[in-house]
DNA sequence: TTGCCTTCCGAAACCGGTTTCGGTTAGCGT
DNA sequence: ACGCTAACCGAAACCGGTTTCGGAAGGCAA
């Protein structure tokens, strides 16, 4: 196996044919007797051709890569499922012999810039993003740039692009619904700011079925805070401190409700037993929590994988509305819910609404 | 904006000049008029040329693109450090507008594959590995096929390639120093296989503190088992069973130790008060443990963006061997540390150490 | 033997850039 | 007016593949 690369120049001088001769053999055209094809090959095999991606990309007018923007994340938690993600991504595109790229970006405007230049320039043939804001101008960019793409969530309009995504409304109302089942009237939300659409589906979740139960929500019973732990933790905190607290508490993910955790306990009272809590996500971590963190578990081992095989499909011609997921969360029950304890209860206010 | 791609053919006919020409006036070449160069310059931001990729590359001969090769993790633990490492590489790499590439394999069979056709492909310029066994084929691969690499890790005889790696030898060091100094003498290990030279690493930092410290080991005071939560608590349930329980484990990693903490708990102990337990690497998740999880936390932000400069100067020509670097690991007290209590001591071998 | 049709391969254009080389033009001094 | 040099741009080779087109050789039938 010789270190210097060895081109269709090489090889066909070394055969005694032409470059076109050996590349037609090599990519099985008929008009290439057998006996030349296994020669070709062979000696492709001992001399360990490898074509030069590049000029043949050039010449295919393709580009056979897939592009994957990272979430710029604003917070210094690791995102567990980016990992995951990019996995599926590359067996889907490894599949093919197609390429995966991973871009990222600082700001907002750096992050279309970016787009553009990797479609514009060609070395793109399709992207996927992730999190989308709730008018998110990657997405028109995209468009306007006739790009292949799939979403990793999706927009409130969603009609006209490829997406997969799990049902975060839906997850928060069988949360409420759960919560509601077991006696709590007075629940309250812990989300992050609502630019992105997620954070809004959650909330719109909460707030339907809370609705649908006949429950008002108090306006300081909606608390948005950064989307970290020490968000979840400082909105509980605020929350705990309310003329009627709340007995239970949903929050937008796993993370935060790590942070309401903390600041329940911190408060001296049980998480499970004083006050309920459901997080979002289903993360393996949350089974170690204090006590083990019930939660709303999303599907997502399969979600590269199946994002990777849309894209690719896009990129086959299919129509992307074609390629539109919804995934159901479901309810993993672990430790922080349980009924509401009437004696637990140690606000007049609270007490005032129990006479009423 | 148009959607047509704009090439420097098009881009010539528009200005009335020649390909060349304009192709000299974009990459500032001083035989082409001041004058002739703005014109240029601006139309070709008006009509938004982007030079083709493809076509440069195979033109400059250069790839501009780094592979960071994913490891393949068997367990179902998402890696939290994949995401801030590609952020790191990402960063390194756009500097200079080069591409960020991410490969993964099935089998170790298949990445050899991998990494010889991404290299021999022309597709990259240098790749960057994780997590290195002890004898590791990739890296002899990668020498042999003259590709710049540099290692997030390293194994025993690191002298001859370039890698960035937490001294895990001198943290395990230090956790069981700390434990002795807390009164501890029955120290056990709870590791992984040692196929991987971290693991082999963190065994041969604890094994030395102890023979320093003139404590003996137990040979069932080390426990191999899988790296993951199930794994640890495995191993921690056969220590707690042994003869001669532990009065204090180090885990090799934090994901381990929280499955100790469950192991401790389920059987009625107190983590930090009966028995102590210190992980490794300093996850965040740790500080939500029950109780907050003591560790050896690694100050692992920069790490992908110190790999990927690392690799961009090997490139241009340093000697790989330059580039070594290795940072250590400090102790992050939380809660699953403590003091020896005596009167936790349960059994006869124990207290006869005590009077030896 | 002639003619025609296959079979198989060589020659050359092409993808979209970069870079070398050479020639035209202008400017300058004498 | 002539020659020389410097400034500026065009022409063409090149990177390493793919693909079209055409032609030479061979086989078969008439």
């Amino acid at each position: 196996m010789s270190s210097k690369s060895v081109s269709l120049k090489v090889l066909a001088a070394h055969l005694g044919l032409t470059v076109g001769t050996v590349s037609r053999a090599m990519n099985g055209y008929t008009d290439i007797s057998p006996a030349t094809r296994e020669r070709v090959r062979r000696a492709a095999d001992e001399m360990g051709y490898r074509p030069n991606q590049t000029a043949r990309r050039l010449s295919l007018g393709a580009s056979e890569t897939i592009c994957y923007l990272m979430p710029r994340y604003s917070t210094s938690v690791a995102q567990p499922f980016v990992a995951q993600l990019l996995q599926g991504l590359g067996e889907a595109s490894s599949k093919r012999n197609w390429d995966l790229l991973v871009s990222h970006a600082d700001s907002s405007k750096d992050e279309l810039h970016q787009i553009e230049r990797l479609v514009r320039s060609g070395r793109v043939g399709g992207m996927v993003i992730s999190r989308p804001l709730k008018n998110d101008p990657r997405i028109a960019l995209l468009q306007d740039l006739k790009c292949p793409f799939v979403v990793h969530g999706r927009t409130a309009k969603s009609e006209s692009y490829a997406w997969y995504d799990v049902d975060g409304e839906a997850a928060f109302v069988e949360a409420v619904n759960h919560l509601v089942s077991l006696g709590h009237g007075e629940i309250a939300f812990v989300g992050a700011p609502l630019q992105y659409q997620f954070a809004q589906d959650r909330l719109n979740g909460f707030e339907r079925a809370m609705a649908d139960n006949g429950l008002t929500v108090r306006r300081d019973h909606i608390q948005i805070a950064d989307f970290s732990d020490e968000g979840g933790e400082i909105a509980t905190n605020i929350l705990l401190e309310a003329d009627t607290p709340p007995t239970a508490i949903v929050c937008l993910s796993d993370t935060m409700a790590l942070g309401a955790l903390a600041a329940i306990r911190a408060k001296g009272l049980r998480p499970g037993v004083d006050i309920s809590v459901i997080g979002y996500d289903g993360l393996t971590f949350g089974a170690h929590a204090n006590p083990p963190l019930t939660t709303m578990a999303q599907p997502q081992a399969h979600a590269g994988r199946r994002l990777g095989d849309m894209l690719l499909s896009i990129i086959d011609g299919d129509a992307p509305d074609k390629h539109q997921e919804l995934q159901r969360a479901h309810l993993l029950r672990r430790k922080t819910d349980g009924p509401l304890q009437k004696a637990a209860v140690q606000n007049d206010v609270s007490i005032r609404e129990e006479l009423s």
